[in-house]
DNA sequence: ACTTCCGTTCTTTTT
DNA sequence: GAACGGAAGT
């Protein structure tokens, strides 16, 4: 390990810094990652600190995981070493001591849907009026008052949000469990009312890091100072300018004010970008200058200017699929870059369908990132149910959720009485399952109650001792859930059966990765655990995900699409600034669109050599059709980069964009001098081949195509993009492809 | 008890 | 356009 060969002067001196703590404010592409790693490489390498003395905390698992790996890299086997993310850091702690809190060591974690069913149930007991009380916004003003640490009696909360947040925490504690903010809220406590265990855990770890600092909340920064005194060896790493989560309660005072909350820090400064072109960098910057709020930063590359920045516009959200796909095989194309290196971001998730559309379109593998998650799937969070349940009866809801999954005779009424007997004995579900209780029901629902019960009780014993993967395999088995979905015999239910087959290699994937075969272990990762890991890394495939989700990604090729008011920046920012603005006109400043400026700008930043931006006319959103003006981050853009995004610096990428027919009045180009832009038209190609009637001929055909080989062509029409083929594949079977991608035979 | 079908309502981003 | 809730049909 070179320090000094591999490692800048600023990095070096952040990585070097001897102790006490240390600010590093890390632009994008600075490599902050690397500043990271190397730097607790350093001191378990060079300093002889103890791995396991070390606490390194991130905002998603995937960064904790690639920590991970990185420091094995450089310093071998760094067992003992906590890099895990916030949430999982209060869970282990609370894993740990939960029975000082009064909770018990084997507490479920409710994820936010668990939570929902929760909320509504606790809606129906106070029998509030469903109209006026939203679950959403009560589990929000719930949340709040965690973020706050403030439990339910010390709220702040009136009337219904008060009573609905006393009962909701007595539930939760009651079916032993804790929701996501609890992991951080509790933890807290714990620290607060338990001296010994904060000062054991302050004199274990010697060096704490956190990343992405920009996105801590009040109560996560509260647990992070209660462990780091002032002067302790705190190393926080971050950007304000991609601070994108205030809405999740993200405090940008945090990293503003920390050189006061822990005086005689020292601040270090990486502004060198390493990743992207000396024109992506210029866009991004001209953009992010626009705020009014940043700690100054200029970010500067030894880059060579790579291809201009472009945008193009699209009729509506199809064409704009239409777009991007040919983009995509046009530049890969051109440059040689793999499809793996290649991201199309958008600002709401939404809008991923009618992308999925094209890629399909034109045969460009994809996945998505985000959105349908496999843990989220009906199937699998059955399947989780009862592997929660086994290892804690008193989980009400998924008690609940699994009752009559599969089918076995216990409806809502049954359900419904099992709930108010419950509440009756002041216990849970499952302990008010016996033959005693049960004397009010009719033999049959009795009898199916019990056979509930023992089945459980059953589950319990077979997968005590084994590992969660036999233990999914159990549940598969012994409750007919398995058989159940074969008997449907539907294309959906063999889909479903292979998701929860999927759960077993799931189960045995976390078992190797994290050597722990547990089903505790494996419950824990299941509910932290976003899909992310389970996706294998895009092996010639195209990644659709959020801005939101990209960061901390970087690829060769990017495009950011739905560069449009209302959708970026999004409309609800719009609204709470003029709210705002209407408050107190005096001070307020566009807060929330200067959020989504930099959500833009960590979007522009994940890109490596060629970025695009696309927008669209006309757009279909929740039914109705939107004509929204380009985005003004567009303007910030390209106001001064305009004419000269074509200069001589490179060559201009024909991506073959759309026609631009700039009679549409509603909104002229101007403000984009959008009739400099490059105008393609489609309808050539189009009326050519619309006319040639000889599509039917086609079928009967042998086709290749580059990506799915060889196949027989069933059907053939044509479509806005052109000339659409279904082909039955001998590799990946029936699939609509574009004409212009296959080759006859 | 369970399924299916229809109308209503909302859509930001996530650990 | 989907996800939920309610109502009617099997």
């Amino acid at each position: 390990m070179d320090l000094e060969r591999e490692l800048n002067p600023e990095q070096l001196d952040a990585v070097m810094h001897p102790g006490g703590p240390l600010l590093i404010l890390a632009g994008a592409g600075s490599g902050k990652t690397r500043a990271i790693t190397y730097r607790i490489a350093h001191l378990v390498h060079d300093m002889g600190v103890e791995p396991w003395k070390i606490l390194a905390l991130t905002f998603t698992n995937k960064a904790a995981g690639e920590m991970c790996e990185r420091i094995d890299k450089l310093v071998g086997e760094a067992s003992g070493l906590w890099a895990l993310t916030f949430h999982s850091f209060g869970a282990r702690l609370l894993r740990r001591h939960a029975d000082l809190l009064g909770w018990g060591k084997d507490f479920t974690i409710y994820d936010d849907r668990d939570s929902k069913r929760l909320g509504k149930l606790i809606l129906e007991k106070l029998d509030l009026d469903r109209q006026l009380y939203k679950v959403d916004r009560m589990l929000a003003a719930v949340e709040r008052a965690k973020r706050k640490l403030r439990g339910p009696r010390q709220s702040g909360l009136k009337g219904p949000q008060r009573d609905f947040y006393i009962l909701y925490q007595r539930s939760l504690k009651a079916a032993n469990a804790f929701d996501f903010s609890d992991l951080i809220m509790q933890a807290n406590f714990l620290f607060d009312r338990h001296p010994e265990v904060l000062e054991k855990y302050r004199r274990r770890f010697e060096h704490v890091l956190v990343d992405e600092f920009q996105d801590t909340d009040r109560a996560q920064y509260t647990l992070l100072r209660m462990l780091c005194p002032p002067g302790a060896n705190l190393c926080v790493v971050g950007d304000d300018d991609q601070s994108i989560y205030r809405w999740r309660g993200a405090e940008i005072g945090n990293i503003m004010g920390f050189a006061s909350d822990y005086p005689g820090c020292k601040t270090v400064k990486l502004e060198r970008n390493y990743r992207s072109t000396a024109h992506i960098l210029q866009a991004a910057g001209l953009l992010i200058h626009k705020n009014s709020r940043r700690h100054p930063k200029a970010l500067w590359t030894e880059m060579e200017p790579g291809p201009p920045v472009e945008k193009f516009q699209a009729r509506d959200e199809r064409e704009e699929a239409g777009l991007v796909a040919r983009g995509i095989l046009k530049i890969v194309q051109q440059y040689g870059f793999s499809l793996g290196q290649v991201a199309v971001l958008y600002r709401v998730n939404a809008q991923s369908r009618a992308l999925e559309e094209g890629m399909r379109l034109f045969g460009i593998p994809y996945r998505v990132v985000g959105g349908l998650r496999f843990f989220d799937r009906a199937e699998v969070r059955d399947v989780v149910s009862y592997l929660r349940l086994i290892q804690n009866y008193k989980s009400d809801v998924d008690l609940m959720r699994i009752m009559n999954v599969p089918p076995r005779g216990l409806g809502q009424k049954s359900r419904q009485r099992i709930v108010a007997l419950a509440e009756e004995h002041g216990c849970s579900m499952f302990e008010v399952m016996t033959p005693q209780n049960l004397s009010g029901f009719r033999k049959k629902e009795r009898e199916a109650v019990l056979q509930l019960r023992r089945l459980l009780e059953q589950l319990g014993q077979e997968a005590s001792a084994s590992s969660a993967s036999d233990a999914v395999e159990a549940v598969i088995k012994t409750t007919g859930y398995g058989r159940w979905l074969e008997s449907m015999g539907t294309m959906e239910s063999e889909g479903r059966l292979e998701n929860i087959k999927e759960l077993i290699t799931a189960a045995q994937d976390m078992a190797r990765g994290t050597g722990d075969e547990s089903l505790e272990g494996f419950l824990e990762q299941v509910a932290l655990l976003t899909d992310m890991d389970l996706a294998q890394e895009g092996q010639g495939m195209v990644t659709l995900m959020t801005l939101h989700a990209s960061k901390g990604l970087e690829f060769d090729v990017v495009f950011i699409t739905g560069m449009e008011e209302g959708l970026l920046p999004h409309s609800r920012s719009l609204d709470d600034d003029e709210r705002q603005m209407l408050k107190s006109p005096g001070r307020a400043f566009p807060r929330a669109v200067e959020e989504e400026r930099r959500l833009c700008y960590v979007g522009m930043t994940r890109a490596r050599q060629v970025l695009t931006l696309t927008y669209t006319k006309s757009r279909s959103m929740a039914g109705q059709v939107a004509i929204n003006p380009p985005s003004r981050f567009l303007k910030d853009i390209f106001q001064d980069m305009g004419k000269t995004s074509k200069a001589p610096l490179a060559e201009v990428v024909d991506i073959g964009g759309f026609d631009l027919d700039d009679d549409d009045e509603i909104f002229h180009g101007d403000m984009l001098h959008a009739s400099d832009e490059e105008t393609v038209d489609y309808s050539d190609e189009y009326s050519q081949l619309a006319g040639d009637d000889g599509l039917d001929d086609l079928v009967g055909r042998t086709v290749v195509h580059q990506a799915f080989g060889k196949g027989l062509v069933s059907g053939a029409r044509m479509s806005p993009h052109g000339p659409m083929l279904t082909v039955v594949f001998n590799s990946v079977g029936t699939k609509t492809v574009m004409l212009d991608y296959v080759k006859m035979k």
